[in-house]
RNA sequence: GCGAGCGUGGCGGAAUUGGCAGACGCGCUGGACUUAGGAUCCAGUGGACUAAAUCCGUGGGGGUUCAAAUCCCCCCGCUCGCACCA
């Protein structure tokens, strides 16, 4: 039968017998495996095929051991692509989806993929979207969705505004080369900041995701500690809070700084001297876009505001400066500046010739505002400071702000560099808000009985720089669920990470409609015992993945705050010159070309075997020969009609090749398993080809111990060649399913050889090996290598100082 | 610039965590079987010489150790993340 026919064959039989769908009761051995859902795009790609193979691996590897497996598939299938085709192609975003969908199924399903499709999911179709706004509005009840006024990022290609996160290097994540601005706009946004701190305080409870995961999120969530001190303004009065790490410095400010498009800006502006320079400056710089004011060579400027503001600590009154390079989304927007102690406001100062004021010193030298070169960012000794002088400056810190905290105008702090989630966009292909904005009662949410928010169908999808939504009457007018009154409608669509912040939810429970999912079912199969998927979204979707779960385990909904146990990140897959494969580019492989030419199989094993799972590779398909001969010997040995007597027994009964075969075996089950433990499915393919390399053909047909040998191969390659594995499990006379077998075991003394091989050094120079047996001592080890030629050589006229001998590793003579 | 990681044959990669460097595979060389081989099988394959012996060899330099790809210090190169977070 031909690698294609045995593929087909058992594809049909694992669908006709159901062998993937989720047991109901899954119990203490439950396993929740997942990997990231796809965008359907066209068609799977290789990085999904990789996933999805990965993914394919631990569920077979993991159902043979024993674990009741719920192993979902789904569609991330809003999100701006589908717009795009609709525009180019005039073909509607839903049924491009759906087309898509469709193919990338039938794609998987050709590719034997073990998932339970009874559970798929599309959070594009009313039966999900109807949750994600339940989500919304359930944030929303606890203060946690609200609309406010913002400066945020947008994008001109798509005519929308973007989270933070999709903001890359000053660019539109989807257009690369088109920089993003700033808007003030009136946006939804999530208060993830309200989590910060648990975010980050329970990334230590994830010991089982990548450190590289928890550093990025440790990063990007960026804990500060410090104070928040009170300035004022002196010709207003007004307040004028900052956040500043180095209170100590706080003696040295000689100017402040405020971001142009800081809340309080905008109060003040009309009681600036300099109005109208200032409303010029903030203008322009209005204008730039973000790569222009983050440009690393950038000089920094600003503009004097003609106010002055009183330094709490010593009366000072220094000028305040309007500069874009401070951030207005952080903090209060306005920072106090130290020129001495910091090297940014110290840039700033040399190019308006402010004063530079040194308030703590070096333990050597001395430093001289004229002279220095660049800011004095170490601890030191405080000067300077009325009463803190001769202090270090990490003591007078704390000291100083408890000195303000007397004075009631300091306080200890932390702040936070991450913002909160803007989820609202201006785009058709996503879930509509779920809220009524009534002239009487405001804005309302929908309630759950009325939701799904349909959303309309609509023909014009050419962005305008606001939802398409809002030119369709019949969506935008509706009744207020408050008073009945007339209302309008939200315009605006959910950012599509909102959709899979919480899709692991909609597997439980799929087809649920009167909840998003049953509690009882969250309590069975929660949490996530492991999600594989690539890092690129380490501090988007995963971030907001944890925010959600956390938000549903303090509404009740879930019986854990953190949604997976184990997080894999798999490596990319490039094309042979290691460049990523893109359709740009025109280096896409697809997956499907490649399983039709070579099989499923076979396509798998090369892809494991090329590189641990964690690494990039380069398709290479060369490489594949390799795969290809391993599967087809071990089809080829694994041969019809070998008697079921031929099994092992014991040891003493064999002939000494069977012993020695038997042996090998017991091995090669503990390598391999242990190896796919630690998901070092490369070295457990090569362990297995090791064995190959060992038996003959003639092994297979006189071998007493020849059907032990066939099953057992069959059911260590049932994760990395399903389909093969089945076929060998037929032929050998079992029914129905290998997967449904036990694992492969082995007798632990018979994986230890009687005699081993040792490297002998002289000196710590290798001058040869000796075979002695595994449990020899050092006088026996020493015995045997001192007949050997080339060592004794060695020896000869020496006096033998030490002998370092490391039971199975090495024995070192050292000799004068 | 800051943070994290990596650097091993012609190539992809192994190395029980300090103990024979190069498992396994690709490629290459030679041979067998063949009308034929881009099929299969066997053997070889880090370098310096053809063999034994010897020496060199895990980005470069230094160190610790009986022993270093592995640990420490300095340098070089690459990849990823962050980009004025006060």
């Amino acid at each position: 039968m031909s690698m294609e026919d045995i593929e087909k064959k058992w594809q049909a039989r694992w669908r006709e017998a159901g062998v993937f769908d989720a047991p109901t009761e899954p119990g203490e051995d439950k396993f929740y495996l997942m990997e990231m859902f796809a965008y359907p795009s066209g068609d799977v790609h290789m990085g999904h095929f990789r996933n999805y193979s990965i993914g394919d691996l631990v569920y077979r590897y993991k159902r043979m051991q024993g674990k009741k497996i719920l192993h979902p598939f789904g569609w991330d299938s809003f999100g701006l692509p589908a717009e795009q085709a609709a525009i180019k192609r005039k073909i509607h975003p839903g049924q491009w989806t759906e087309k898509n969908i469709a193919t990338g199924k039938s794609t998987l399903q050709a590719l034997g993929v073990s998932y339970d499709w009874g559970r798929e999911i599309a959070t594009s179709r009313p039966d999900y979207y109807k949750w994600t706004q339940w989500v919304f509005v359930e944030l929303y009840k606890m203060g946690l969705a609200y609309q406010k006024e913002a400066s945020v990022n947008w994008c001109p290609e798509c005519n929308t505004v973007l989270a933070n996160e999709q903001v890359v290097a000053g660019c539109c994540w989807r257009h690369e080369d088109t920089p993003v601005q700033r808007k003030s706009l009136k946006q939804w946004f999530f208060k993830i900041t309200d989590y910060a701190q648990r975010l980050l305080d329970d990334l230590d409870k994830l010991d089982q995701w990548p450190d590289a995961v928890k550093n990025i999120q440790r990063y990007w969530i960026g804990r500060s500690e410090g104070a928040n001190i009170r300035f004022t303004i002196a010709e207003t009065g007004d307040e004028l809070p900052i956040f500043t790490t180095r209170p100590d410095t706080v003696y040295g400010v000689t100017f402040m700084a405020i971001a142009p498009e800081a809340e309080l800006m905008k109060r003040l502006i009309a009681r600036c001297p300099n109005r109208a320079e200032v409303e010029k400056y903030i203008a322009n710089s209005a204008s730039k876009s973000e790569i222009e004011r983050v440009a690393e060579d950038r000089e920094k400027d600003g503009m004097f505001t003609g106010l002055h503001v009183r330094n709490p600590y010593n009366g000072d009154l220094v000028p305040l400066f309007v500069a874009d390079y401070v951030l207005a989304g952080y903090g209060s927007g306005a920072v106090m500046a130290v020129p001495a102690h910091d090297q940014r406001d110290f840039e700033f100062a040399r190019k308006y010739g402010i004063e530079i004021k040194i308030v703590i010193s070096p333990k050597e030298g001395v430093l001289d505002p004229v002279e220095m070169a660049e800011a004095f960012t170490l601890p030191g000794i405080m000067a300077n400071s009325c009463g803190f002088d001769g202090q270090s400056s990490i003591e007078a810190k704390r000291a100083i702000v408890e000195f303000g905290e007397r004075e009631g105008f300091a306080e200890t702090a932390i702040q936070f560099r991450l913002r909160d989630w803007l989820i609202s966009r201006q785009r058709y292909w996503g879930a509509p808000i779920p809220i009524v904005h009534c002239e009487r009662c405001g804005t309302v949410s929908v309630p759950e009985e009325q939701l799904p928010v349909i959303l309309p169908h609509v023909d014009d999808f050419l962005p305008k720089g606001r939802s398409p939504l809002a030119d369709v009457p019949e969506f935008m007018n509706t009744v207020c669920p408050l008073c009945g009154g007339p209302a309008l409608r939200d315009p605006d669509t959910m950012d599509t990470y909102v959709c899979s912040s919480w899709y692991e939810l909609r597997y439980l429970d799929p087809r649920n409609e009167s909840a998003p999912f049953d509690i009882a079912e969250a309590k069975k199969w929660l949490p996530v015992d492991m999600y594989i998927g690539g890092i690129e979204h380490a501090t988007s979707h995963l971030l907001y993945f944890r925010f959600i779960a956390k938000v549903l385990f303090d509404l009740g909904y879930l019986p854990v705050d953190e949604p997976v146990v184990k997080l894999f990140n798999h490596g990319m897959v490039c094309d042979v010159n290691g460049d990523k494969m893109s359709k740009s580019k025109g280096n896409v492989i697809s997956p499907m070309e490649i399983a039709n030419k070579h099989g499923v199989d076979v396509s798998r094993t090369a892809m494991l075997f090329f590189a641990p799972p964690a690494h990039e590779i380069s398709w290479n398909e060369d490489g594949m020969k390799g795969a290809e001969r391993f599967l087809r010997k071990i089809d080829n040995f694994v041969a019809e009609g070998i008697s079921r007597d031929r099994v092992a027994g014991a040891l003493e009964n064999m002939t000494p090749r069977d012993a020695e075969l038997f042996k090998a075996l017991n091995r090669t089950v503990k390598a391999v398993t242990g190896d796919i433990e630690g998901m070092s499915y490369n070295t457990a393919i090569a362990r297995l080809m090791e064995f190959m390399n060992l038996i003959s053909v003639e092994d297979m047909a006189e071998s007493g111990i020849a059907f032990t040998i066939a099953d057992t191969l069959a059911r260590l390659i049932a994760p990395i060649a399903p389909h093969l594995a089945e076929e060998l499990n037929e032929r050998l006379g079992f029914e129905p399913f290998v997967i449904d077998r036990p694992w492969p075991s082995w007798v632990e003394s018979l994986t230890v050889l009687d005699s081993i091989e040792i490297g002998v050094q002289v000196n710590g120079k290798l001058r040869g090996t000796i075979e002695i047996p595994t449990d020899s001592d050092k006088e026996g080890a020493m015995a045997v290598a001192t007949q050997v030629p080339n060592i004794a050589k060695h020896l000869e006229d020496k006096k033998i100082a030490q002998v370092i001998y490391i039971r199975g590793r090495i024995l070192n003579i050292i000799v004068k």
